[in-house]
DNA sequence: CGTAGAGTTGACGGGAATCAAAAGTAGTGG
DNA sequence: CCACTACTTTTGATTCCCGTCAACTCTACG
């Protein structure tokens, strides 16, 4: 027993698998995978907000996995443009990539704390173990599944219905409460949606005011009327 | 030697390996994997233009290589706006996925031809097969990055450098002459760029005014200005 | 030649961006 | 504890890019 398994496990132990959202499933596969068969690279890593974990094109010898906090995934136009691909919570793996430079690149949301895997220990493994490999392979079809879902809402939505699909999404993430806390600032969401930080704030007043939900604080947002909010979720 | 195996070869000399764009190494290193390991469902299948080839959760144990023509996959909202995640050319797979339903329906976008291959065979042939399940891997890994690619554009870009993008997207397809030919109509560019077919419409008869490319026919584009063309290409 | 679909162009309006400023929140140090 | 500062968020005014609606042109095809 390693000391990453110990670790991996008590993380995993204090969140609810059934509230983790769809990406569960192949998630937890994968990490599991990683566990049995991996050590880690030594190193625990801490991150404080708005550190850069790793850059778009640095060496993509390592990939990580949250033990706790948020991390953002994202890619910059020249002009400094960003679109966030993803955010990425707890027992979630990211930063695993096929070719030999990082495409995107990753920066810790909130505080945060992640482990560190050899890429290359990982590739050796999967070579002569099976479980392992289709594992990778179901990450990858995974985050496949979910850039495509979200190509269908930056090119098709409007601002509400790409709020809301944000809110109803990050509820998933949150213990299955009414209220959801943000850990990521009105920029993220508005990049992460392809908008404004004012559009954002407008929307979310609006949908405040039509009474669907209630701002207790700017990052803690209660769920008023979810059948509402779902039905926006076109 | 299976026929598959002959037709590829027939349909890959066709086309000059170095225009086929940045997905080519994985595509033809996926497809040649299949064509050393696999027979065909026995079916080669012709498509007429927008027919469809499967629907989104139809189910997934097929998938597919295009021999000639164009396909196109895409997503729908319930009211019927359309988002075109990629178009798929001669060599290419489509149509592999992890779960036993498709996630996006895909429709001949010219006529064209396609050899089905039976999911289940891949496989249990990539159990056993390292070299077949690298590539498959490589496959998923791919795909994604394309789609985390073009999240990037309809989420941050402008209509004049999505049609920009597009042209130069496309123009890795086509054999290196300064024109190309688009297969598609206005619509699928729109669909596939998160625009309405009259902006595609007008930023295409801009540049023309401008000088960058020449609209030989509708479907006929001449690059006169590629450095101007690929400046915009933020 | 006539029809149907694809594409272009124009007029107009609206939704989101931009510009600007106020209000809320958090952290710091006296 | 409270002023002081810096940042985040909200709100308002205005602009403008792109979508919508509509008419016209072009091409393909029987």
């Amino acid at each position: 027993m390693s000391t990453s398994l110990a670790i991996s496990r008590s993380a995993a132990s204090a969140v609810d698998p059934a509230v983790i959202g769809r990406s569960s499933k192949h998630q937890s596969d994968f990490k599991a995978g990683c566990e049995r068969t991996l050590s880690t690279t030594g190193s625990v890593l801490h991150f404080a907000p708005d550190r850069e974990i790793y850059g778009e094109g640095d060496d993509a010898d390592t990939f990580f996995k949250i033990v706790s906090g948020v991390v953002r995934t994202c890619k910059f136009l020249s002009d400094g443009r960003r679109q966030i691909e993803a955010f990425h919570v707890e027992g979630d793996i990211f930063g695993f990539e096929p070719g030999a430079e990082h495409r995107l690149s990753a920066e810790a949301v909130s505080e945060c704390t992640v482990i560190s895997y050899r890429r290359r220990g990982v590739e050796r493994l999967a070579a002569s173990n099976e479980a392992l490999s289709q594992q990778l392979f179901s990450y990858a079809m995974h985050n496949m599944a979910r850039a495509q879902d979200h190509s269908l809402l930056l090119g098709r939505k409007s601002a509400v219905e790409k709020v809301v699909a944000f809110l109803i999404e990050w509820a998933d993430h949150a213990p299955r409460s009414a209220t959801i806390a943000l850990a990521m600032t009105r920029q993220d969401i508005a990049d992460y949606l392809g908008l404004t930080i004012e559009t954002v704030s407008r929307t979310l007043s609006q949908l405040e005011r039509d009474a669907m939900i209630e701002l207790s604080t700017a990052r803690q947002i209660r769920f008023r009327d979810p059948a509402a909010l779902r039905a926006l979720n076109a």
